[in-house]
This record gives structure tokens, sequence and C-alpha cells, in this order.
RNA sequence: GCGAAAGUGGCGGAAUUGGCAGACGCACCAGACUUAGGAUCUGGCGGAGCAAUCCAUGGGGGUUCGAGUCCCCCCUUUCGCACCA
């Protein structure tokens, strides 16, 4: 029994063994200083929230960082592979109600709980860099650069209509709102409230933004076109319509009238607008319906329905609804009289909330004026006459302008430069650039985020807190409750201080800071991450960055890749880094799924990782990760695919164990002119070190860099008998395992490690240099090719690799079977694709 | 509706530049060893056929000596955007 047990691959003891002796050695995964003067790289993987469990997804993530990290420390460079906490939010303020357990306890016992499980899967983080959001020594440098940002002009306070979720019961972004409902209540519907918010001017960077994802050519296409269409630049024009009072005719002075704003992308169409369209939320309305309460039961009504689309997550498709409102707007071009209506397809928080209806060249426009039975006016006609250019909507600009005065003729495009011109110089509109993008309310009315440091004075009004006093910390015992309003407001010794201008009374802002600002710049804060006197050295993190691999989760392609671009921009212009950008690549992994679909726990289909490492063992589980599909696609997980890893894991270990004593014996001699059994493993195996080696330096097809390893056990098992017998001498059978070794340890470092020790090579196989392929010894002497007869595989033979085109011609016409189908035709034409392929043609 | 990605055995997937379709693994079948192991080893495993062969990469067309790969049309799935004026 005993004897048998050590013939068995045995995770349960390798892997705590080794992960015990690495816990003693926390310098293991360190980065080496800055003028080490090996080349730099810095692999991060998408922080984690701590909310007590690792799942599949990080599993999967951390896996593929890992192996790139350890691969890149094989090959020489200097590695900085960090892990930090997204700490704060709201879950641990659920978890205190339901448990009453404060949050930061909560919080940080988590963490504790999920770095075990990071540190029994053998993941190499250097943890003296651990960043955690929701401790002071972090938090602090939020307070900082908000009050930095403060000073330059990029947050600023006002009363706005905010997102608000009833069920967090606080405020949410724009980004943090998918399709009308809050973005972790997936049926809780936002509501509108207007609140006084803090807001970071990330629309002054909104250009830049937008500029930058050209360059970043090392990011995913679909994250890019994800971000381009958020930021959603929009070229156009802004015009005036005026307000034509009811009898008021034209003698008014135009600086009196009252001005509806319209946001255009067509101004050469204004000749054919034949009405104005309000957003039922714009001002000018509440002024019509103040006077008129039929109006505003009308409008009411309107909004009732942008409400009800909404709820469905379904705006695009509502019905168009509008009412004329009895008012008139004119044209400053043509001074043309024309019908003001609100309408329930018009955003209010878009443009101006204003438009000009163009029934002629809008499809919306078209639609809304055939229902209402507004006039349709004609003002482009196509230059060339064709099949559907008399129909309309007609939307090309591809047109000369008619019906459009003294602009008749004129080309779309010239038509829009002239008419904005002319806008500018008479003063009733310009040329405008608008973005869909708008500012970021940070603020949020919940206990467990960063304090704002602000301070409300009577005398002074808003005031920074000094930087010598931060942080601001949060009060640690607050009680937690559902009810509305920041729970700091009911912390007077929070609340309560003095002015730190006059020394008065005064209060301290409540609102703490939404969690994207923490994750929005803590991959800088790694790189100097015990620095108590500034978030970080801009030294050290000139010198890391950019990130050289960023990897995490398509789900934060907007949200977090966006802040945290305009962090780094902000950050820049402050002068704390040099680079533009955080970081140059970035790899979106694939989901993993159970049977088909996601894994929720309302489905039941959720894998636990601390049940996969009990059976199967870290290394197993973390290759299976790597192994069942390519790191891109989503990846279904099969339990019993993870046990054939574990399987193949058990082949190593037996092979490896078995020829060890031999190989040791192996050290120091070199292999002279290997032949038969040995060349042909060599060969397997430098061919294998090719194959991998470049996967790792582009396509990252790991699933096939695992298939490749198990090619390579497979032949040298198949040789068992040979091997067994003393067919390879123990200097090849050293390289051999050594380099089977080396390319397994990205992947299962446990094995690795366990198998590098009994090879009795000396040091850690974390350090030990990325084996390199030998081009000679990887080619082949002999090809098998294909040979084809019009396309059609008939025979494979046998050629020397240097063979040339002719011999290889004349080996394949002499086969017999290519002769018996080739009788009675002729061969019009033979093609020879070198160590390819041999295609007759023959008729 | 617009855009992107994808569609290959019973399953996950491979085929990187147009060149032997199905590597590697799972499941399954047969056998060996032993006999109760989630063990190991050997062989088989797209379909039809005794076979030679033929048919097969969502469907249809095309380019080519040759197409899973390139082009056109269509279908399905997933994701993103969706009255953005």
């Amino acid at each position: 029994m005993a004897e048998e047990n050590e013939l068995r691959y045995d995770p349960a003891t390798i892997e705590p063994k080794w992960q015990q002796r690495w816990a003693a050695d926390p310098t293991m995964y360190a980065a080496e200083p800055v003028t080490c003067g090996k080349p730099k790289y810095y692999v991060l993987e998408m922080l984690p929230y701590p909310s007590g469990q690792l799942h599949m997804g990080h599993v999967r993530n951390y896996s593929i960082g890992d192996a790139l990290a350890r691969h890149m420390w094989m090959r020489g460079y200097n590695v900085l592979h960090p892990m930090g906490w997204d700490a704060f939010g709201l879950p641990a303020e659920n978890a205190a109600l339901k448990n009453n357990t404060p949050p930061r306890e909560w919080t940080l016992s988590n963490i504790t709980a999920m770095k075990r499980q990071m540190e029994r899967l053998g993941l190499g983080y250097d943890w003296a860099t651990e960043v955690t959001t929701c401790l002071p020594e972090y938090y602090r440098w939020n307070q900082w650069f908000f009050l930095r940002m403060y000073e330059k002009g990029l947050v600023y306070r006002k009363k706005s209509k905010v997102n608000w979720c009833p069920e967090c019961a606080t405020v949410l972004a724009n980004e943090q709102v998918v399709d009308g409902c809050c973005w972790r209540h997936e049926t809780t519907l936002v509501e509108q409230r207007d609140l006084v918010q803090w807001f970071f001017r990330i629309t002054a960077y909104a250009q830049e933004l937008l500029d930058g994802l050209d360059k970043l050519d090392g990011w995913p296409e679909k994250v890019r076109t994800m971000q381009r269409n958020w930021i959603g630049r929009s070229e156009g024009t802004e015009v005036d319509f005026f307000l034509a009072e009811q009898g008021a005719g034209d003698k008014e002075q135009r600086s009196d009238r009252t001005r509806i704003r319209v946001f255009t992308t067509r101004v050469d169409t204004i000749f054919g607008a034949t009405s104005v369209q309000l957003a039922p939320q714009h001002a000018l309305v509440a002024a019509f319906t103040a006077a008129d309460a039929k109006l505003k039961t009308q409008v009411d009504e309107l909004i009732e329905q942008q409400k009800k689309a909404r709820e469905a997550g379904d705006l695009g498709a509502i019905e168009k609804h509008g009412v004329a409102t009895g008012h008139f707007a004119v044209n400053p071009y043509n001074g043309q009289r024309v019908p003001i209506w609100v309408a329930n397809y018009i955003l209010a928080d878009y443009g101006t909330g204003a438009i000009m209806s163009v029934p002629a060249h809008d499809e919306r426009d078209f639609e809304f004026a055939t229902k209402y039975g507004l006039e349709i006016r004609r003002v482009i006609q196509p230059v060339e006459q064709g099949e559907g250019s008399e129909s309309l909507p007609f939307l090309s600009e591809d047109g000369v302008l008619v019906n459009s005065g003294e602009y008749d003729g004129l080309s779309c495009e010239e038509a829009q430069k002239r008419l904005q011109q002319v806008a500018a110089s008479g003063g009733f509109g310009e040329a405008k650039v608008i973005f869909r993008l708008k500012d970021w309310g940070v603020s949020r009315q919940r206990y467990w985020g960063t304090p704002i440091p602000m301070i409300h004075c009577e005398k002074d009004g808003l005031v920074q807190v000094p930087d010598e006093q931060l942080p601001v910390l949060l009060p640690p015992q607050i009680e937690i409750t559902q009810q509305g309003g920041s729970p700091l407001g009911r912390v007077p010794e929070f609340v309560n201080t003095t002015c730190p201008k006059c020394g008065g009374p005064a209060r301290r802002e409540t609102d703490t800071m939404d969690t994207f600002v923490d994750s929005s710049w803590y991959f800088y804060r790694y790189t100097d991450a015990k620095n108590s006197s500034a978030p970080y050295d801009p030294a050290k993190a000139q010198y890391w960055f950019p990130i050289d691999q960023y990897i995490g989760g398509v789900e934060h392609a907007i949200l977090h890749l966006i802040y945290s671009r305009f962090w780094t921009k902000v950050m820049r212009d402050l002068g704390l880094i040099m680079n533009d950008e955080p970081a140059r690549r970035l790899f979106t992994q694939g989901m993993v799924i159970k049977d088909g679909s996601k894994m929720s726990k309302s489905k039941g289909n959720v894998i636990s990782p601390d049940d996969m490492i009990a059976s199967y063992g870290a290394d197993a589980t973390r290759m299976y990760a790597l192994f069942a599909a390519p790191p891109d696609r989503d990846l279904d997980w099969q339990e019993d695919g993870v046990a054939g890893v574990s399987r193949f894991l058990g082949r190593v270990w037996r092979l490896a164990t078995k020829y060890a004593p031999l190989a040791r014996t192996g050290r120091g001699q070199s292999i002279k002119a290997p032949k038969g059994l040995s060349l042909k493993l060599l060969r397997k195996l430098h061919q294998t070190i090719a194959k991998i080696t470049q996967d790792f330096e582009g396509r990252w097809h790991f699933n096939t860099c695992v298939a490749a390893i198990m090619e390579l056990v497979n032949d040298m098992q198949a040789a068992d008998a040979q091997l067994a017998a003393g067919d390879v001498p123990a200097p090849v059978m050293l390289e051999l395992l050594r380099s089977l070794v080396l390319l397994l340890a990205p992947f299962a470092p446990y094995l690795a490690a366990e198998l590098w020790e009994e090879l009795g090579e000396e040091g850690s196989v974390l350090h030990a240099a990325w084996p390199k392929s030998d081009p000679e010894l990887a080619k082949e002497d002999e090809l098998e090719i294909p040979v084809q007869i019009n396309g059609k595989l008939v025979t494979v033979i046998c050629v020397a690799a240097d063979a040339s085109s002719k011999e290889i011609e004349a080996l394949a016409l002499g086969e017999e079977k290519v002769q018996l189908r080739a009788t009675g035709k002729t061969v019009v034409k033979v093609i020879v694709v070198p160590g390819k392929l041999v295609n007759l043609v023959v008729r």
C-alpha cells in the first residue's frame, strides 16, 4: 500500500509543501530595484472586489496573468506582478445590515480568505506591494487627488438631475446605468432626482480620450469601439431659433427675444425645417405648460411614455408622439415661422434638448411629420439622379441645395460651412462639437467609501481640507441603516468641525466617493505602495509605466477603463507621470460558463475553485482553465476535463520521477550528435519549445501550448520501453526532462517546482532561464507530404526535407497509386509546394 | 435597425501565411493488468460502405491546381450600440 502511494501523483502533498516553502520567502516574487539593468515588464490583472470567495472567472484571469508573469521572469525580465483589493463599496454595507458586522471587519476578513485562496492557487504576487483601497493609507491619496483636481477646476459641484437607485439608496454615474436600470440591480429602475453633487470634469478630456484610442493598438478593437461610442463625438452647428410671441410681429429687438437653441449635424438642411421639437423636460416647455393646463397634461403623458420605454429598456423603439404647443419659432436664416412641438423622442440630456425638424432629410422627423401632417419640404437634391433618389427622406449628404434661397446650388459640405459662418457673424449660432460623454458624478450617499475632503463653512463657503489634515478618516463605529441620505451625516463627531480658514464652526461634506475613483489609479500605487508622503514616487512610476499587459474582463470596457485613462491624463497634467495612457496592451478574457450559461447562484451552476483544488489540485485547476479554450473565448467548465488534466500531470510526474535518477547522472556532460530515439525526442522537444515561446510572444493560445506539452509527453511515454532499456543517454534525458519542467513552469508551478528539485536542480525554477529552441535540432530531415490529384488526396510520400521540387515531382509521379489514377489521362500541370504538397492536375 | 465576433465529430477545441480537416483532451467502446481504482496501460472512435472509395467545417453561389480559411448572398447564436438630432 505504502509503495503504491509512492507511485502516485499526489497534488495534495506536493502543493501544500511548496506553498509553505514559498510563503517562507516573501521576496520570491518581488520586483527588483529600478536600477537592476534588466528590461522591465509590468503584468497586471484587474484587482478583485473582496466578496469573500474567488470565482472561476478570477481563477481564469489570474491563471493567464500568472503564466505570463512566470514566463517573463524566466525570460530574464524585471517583472512587477502585484495584487490588491477593490475594497470599498456597497456589499460591505449590505453585509453589515444582514450580519451586524462592521463593513471594515467584513471586508478585511474577506480579504484574508481570498488571499489564502490565491496563495493556495500558487499565484506569484509580490504581497509587499499589496494595495487595499479601503485603508486610510490608500484612500488618503484619493482625497489628495480630489483636492489637486479641485484646484485645477476639474472638480465642481452642481445641482443636477442624477441617477438614483432606490435599492442602493445612492446616486449612480451614467456609466453605471444599464438600460435604464442599476448596474448592480438589473431589475431596479433608476430614478431621476435633483441633488447637489460633486463632478469630475472628464469632458475636459473627451477629445483626448477619443484621439488616444487610435494609438491604443494593443487594445481589443471591440473595447476601443465601445469607448468611441460612449464618448460619442458629433460635429455640427448650434443655431438659435427665436420665439415668435403672439402679436409681437417683427418689431421687437432681437436681443429681447427668447432663443431656442437647437443642435444639428445638418445645418445645410435648415431651409427644410418645418417645426422645432422640444424635449418634454425642456425649460421652455415648463414655461408654456405653466400657462396651459391642458398642455401640461399632454406633456406629462409624453414624459410618462419615455419613462415606460426606459423601463422596458427600449427607448429606441418608442412610438413617436408629440403635441403642438401653439407657439411658433422663427428660423434665423429666412425668418420663417414654424410651429413648436414637444415630442417624446427628443432627449433632454443630449445636445440642447431641442431640434429643428427636417422631415425631408431625417428619418425620425419624416416619420413624425407624416404622422402629424407637418409640412415636408425638400431642400437637398442628389447630384446624380438615380433610382430611389427622388424618394423621401433623402438622407445622403451627397447632394446640392434647393429651395434654400441664396444657398441654392451649394454642395451640402460647402453649405454647412457657409451657414455656420453666417450664424456666427449674425450672432445666432456657431459650429459646435458635442459629446455624449457626461461629466463623472462621483458623490455617493454611502458610508463605505472615501470621504470627500471638503468643508462647508457659513462664512467662507466651500473650503478644502488642508493636505496636512489628510486623511479625513471614516468614523469607525457607525450604525448602518437603510434610511436615505448620507450615513456620515448622522455622525456628529464626523460632521462637526472647524473651518480651516476662519476657525469657526463648520460642517464636513458627508458624501463619499464612487468606488471607481479607487480603481482609477491603484496600479500606480503598486509601484510604491508604502509611500506615506505621496501617492507614489514619480520616478518609480515612470520606470514601470505604462503597464505592459493588463488583463481583465470585457465588462470593464467602459467604466473602469475610461475612468483610469482619464485619471492617467490628469496625473500627467499634474506632472506626476510622463505616460499618456495607463496600459500599452489590454487583454479581455472570455467568461467562464457552465452548461452554456453564466455561472450564478440562482441557476445553481456555480463551481467553487476550492472544490476543484481539493479534488484535483491547484495545478490541474489552473491548467484546465488555460487548456479548455483560447483565453479570449468563453470557457465551458467541465469537471471531467479537469480530471483529464490531472491525469496528464500524473503522467508527467511518473515519467519524470522514473527517469530523474538517470537524468541526474548526465549533468555536466554534453550531448554529442544525437541519433535515433534521442534525436527524435530532442527534435520534438525543440519544436515544442519554439511553439510555446512563439505563443507567449503573440497569440496567447495557451490551450494549444498545453496540448503541445501533452504531445511531447505522449511521445516520450510511447518510447517508455526503449527509455527503460537505456536507448537514450543520461545527458539527453536530462535535457528532455529539464526542458519539460521549464515549459510546464508557467502553467503548473507546483509540479514544476517539485520535479525541478527531483532533477537535482539548484535554485528556483522561477528564475531558471526559459529554454531556447535550436532550429537545427527542431528541423525534420524527412517530411511526409500529401500527393493530390485534382485537389483530392491520393497518397502520402516521404521525402528528404531539402528535396528539390523536381525530386519531389519525380517521386510523386512514380507512386503506384498515382500511376493507377493517371493512366489514360494527361497530366496537364504539376504543382509542387516544397515541404507542403504535390498536386497533379490531370484531364 | 446598425456594428462586431462566432458557427468544425457526442462534447471542449486544433488547423498561425489558402496546402493531409478533426491535433490535444473529454465522453464512449473493446482489451490488458488486476480485480473494486475517480488507478494504470494498449487499441478504436465524423458519416456511409465488406472494401476500393465516396461524402463531410451553418446553407447557397463564386475565385483557385487546391477553400474551414478569400469574395458575394442567406440563416443562426452571442456581444455591443440603438430616436445621439
